[in-house]
DNA sequence: CCGAACCTTGCACCGAACTTCAAGGTTCGG
DNA sequence: CCGAACCTTGAAGTTCGGTGCAAGGTTCGG
């Protein structure tokens, strides 16, 4: 027997507010698979799966534009998966890149946090000086994290 | 002799657009030491180290908010340094979160691509599962990272 | 049959860190 | 003295990933 999720239902077990879903309908990542007699909109367990993986490529830092790309891809003829290849192989890069810039970040802030703690007596604090000595980050496109909620 | 920048002199010799120092000094970051007669703004060395403070700071993941509270300390009387360890520790913290999550995102990532050559030829694309099994993120605020070109 | 809880649409708004625009004033080289 | 390149202001627009609201339609339990 199919399930069939109204809004309500497939936000409640996603944990993900009405609102969101609609969006991402909006934006191209999720559509109900029918509308029932009253115009609401349902949802079939693959939808859950799907909402599933779009909060899971987030994390891993994909735009929406991306995670569309990938959906596109994945309903669409399997075909080569060059492009989602390619889209992978950029977000790993970007991903090694902030892991170098955060391992020294963290090495700064270390740093000025215990010259900080040193010269809390003198009364003069150093964490400016400490901290100017940061170098720019590696350039490339924004690291996209939105501070939502664990699930 | 006192160097005096204009602002695109300054600008220029910071790698950052007027506009962008323009905007600092309307958030409280960076005031001009002087105006000229025809209503310049004016800035001396100090504004160059100071705006290359800025910068760093917004390397290591400070919001324009934090680093305003660092300035002001900095240029306030000494006092105690005890709310300006408390934003590092804070932004020391977040970064340790961000690094244990890449860490394992670059996992993931790195599966989902050998995943994605592996089963290349077969023509089914198994991306999307491999991808699916991301736990979500640490739970703390925005990772605040602007996608600005290397200075 | 009624009210509560759900759903629909469209549009406006949030916040962070900028960028762009319009309409002027200033300064400098030739 | 002229025009190019610089500067001034305030206001509005941008991007991203949503959230909130109003005004109405639907469905369900009692």
């Amino acid at each position: 027997m199919e399930t069939r999720y109204t809004i309500g239902q497939l936000a409640r077990a996603a944990g993900v507010p009405t609102s969101t879903i609609r969006y991402y309908e909006r934006a191209g990542l999720l559509e109900a698979s029918a509308r029932s007699e009253g115009n609401y909109r349902l949802y079939g367990e693959g939808a859950r799966e799907q909402l599933r993986f779009i909060r899971a490529a987030q994390a891993t830092g994909f735009t929406l534009e991306d995670i569309k790309v990938l959906l596109d891809h994945h309903h669409g003829e399997p075909g080569v998966c060059r492009d989602v290849q390619g889209l992978i192989r950029d977000r790993l890069a970007e991903v090694k890149r902030r892991l170098d810039d955060l391992g020294h970040i963290r090495e700064v802030l270390e740093a000025a946090l215990a010259r900080c703690v040193e010269t809390e007596q003198t009364g003069h604090c150093e964490v400016i000086d400490a901290l100017t000595a940061v170098p720019g980050p590696s350039p490339k496109k924004t690291a996209r994290r939105t501070g939502r909620k664990a699930p």
